[in-house]
DNA sequence: CCAGGTCAAGGGAGT
DNA sequence: ACTCCCTTGACCTGG
């Protein structure tokens, strides 16, 4: 059983094809109707959030990741202070009730602005307060700290020396609330400039080991950082407390993907891609785009096979389509347990 | 009603 | 300097 729960992030493509899908606002409009338009949008996205575990019981599936436009432009008031505070309080925690009662596993993913180690103190000001406001929401729906809802976030910064941006990191991270530091997880990079598995490990350790790691294997292969797969995943499976189980992101490339219609385009139609697909100027077109893809970007499904390599793990999926890539690969079921290589 | 323009956050990479 | 990528496309407006 090396997947225990496969899961996937933000929002439900079913629903949202039927009208049911999370809202939020500009800040412009924010800065006009204040928490009244930011209660409207709570109350809304957290009956969305209702409806999608929901599906995500029926299709048994059991892990979610939370996007944080739940609460738009957290971090930014204090929620307690509404008026309708008992009114958000009671469906938070009714939601926490009801995910702790069908065993779904509830995670934050705070976006990429959020950077504990930045050389400007406002940013590292607003990121604890957007932290420290995530971790709330998961007290308000009723959870202890813990890493089984774990709110997960990149280093953010490099500045040309990572080591520097570490210390920095470690330093900010202590300023943090305790029950935010058991829930706070780190997730490795994609690019070389910023920080691989062993990098964390080294950050793990100025944390007092108390610091687990997420392991992203696309972020990984994009930056392995001369570890394999494997070795890559049993650094970071011990860096989780031994009764909570792990969770990692996978997600595949974007390119490869569009690459990999085309071809398959071309092979059903006899087409030699080398040779003749120039007379083909619409999917020609669109065989050169592919170059202009990021390397980094997500495809829309996903193929796998994912390899657990022996651990027990729970799986991410971040793929654009979602709960239907999800429930596409677990057809496919392409998922290795391998524990030798 | 819908397509297209625009947006809120920090940082890095590619052009 | 500008655009894309990451979290996550959704909001808003003009035709």
């Amino acid at each position: 059983m090396p997947i225990r729960h496969l899961g996937y992030v933000a929002k439900n493509l079913e629903l949202e094809n039927s009208g049911i899908k999370m809202q939020t606002v500009r800040r412009a409009t924010f800065d006009l109707y204040g928490e009244d338009i930011i209660t409207e949008k709570i109350l809304h996205n957290l009956n969305v959030l209702y409806q999608i575990l929901e599906w995500n019981i029926k299709n048994d599936i059991y892990a979610f990741r939370l996007g944080s436009e739940l609460f738009p432009w957290l971090g930014n008031y204090n929620v307690k202070s509404f008026k309708r505070f008992d009114e958000i309080e009671y469906e938070c925690s009714f939601i926490g009730e009801y995910a702790r009662e069908n065993n779904i596993r509830l995670s934050f993913h705070p976006g990429p602005f959020n950077v504990l180690c930045s050389p400007d103190n406002t940013v590292v000001e607003k990121t604890i307060r957007e932290l420290e406001a995530h971790s709330e929401i998961f007290d308000l729906m009723g959870y202890e700290p813990s890493f089984n809802t774990k709110i997960n976030i990149h280093v953010g910064g490099a500045y040309g020396d990572k080591v520097g941006a570490l210390e920095k990191w470690v330093s900010n991270y202590y300023k943090l609330s305790e029950s935010l530091r058991q829930r706070l997880v780190i997730e490795n990079d994609d690019t070389t400039s910023m920080y691989s598995v062993q990098d964390l490990y080294g950050l793990h350790e100025l944390c007092n080991n108390e610091l687990p790691i997420t392991f992203d294997y696309y972020h990984h292969s994009l930056h392995q950082d001369g570890i394999s797969e494997k070795e890559a995943l049993d650094i970071v499976t011990s860096t989780w407390p031994k009764d909570i189980v792990p969770v990692t992101h996978y997600s595949e490339s974007r390119r490869e993907e569009h690459l990999k219609i085309i071809t398959d385009i071309c092979r059903k139609n006899g087409i030699d891609i080398e040779t003749e697909l120039p007379e083909w100027p619409t999917l020609y077109n669109t065989y050169l785009g592919w170059e202009m893809i990021k390397e980094n970007a997500h495809s829309d499904n996903v193929n796998g096979p994912i390899n657990t390599y022996g651990h027990t793990i729970d799986v991410m999926l971040e793929a654009k389509a979602k709960e239907q890539a999800l429930l596409k690969l677990r057809e496919k079921q392409l998922i290795l347990e391998n524990t030798n290589n």
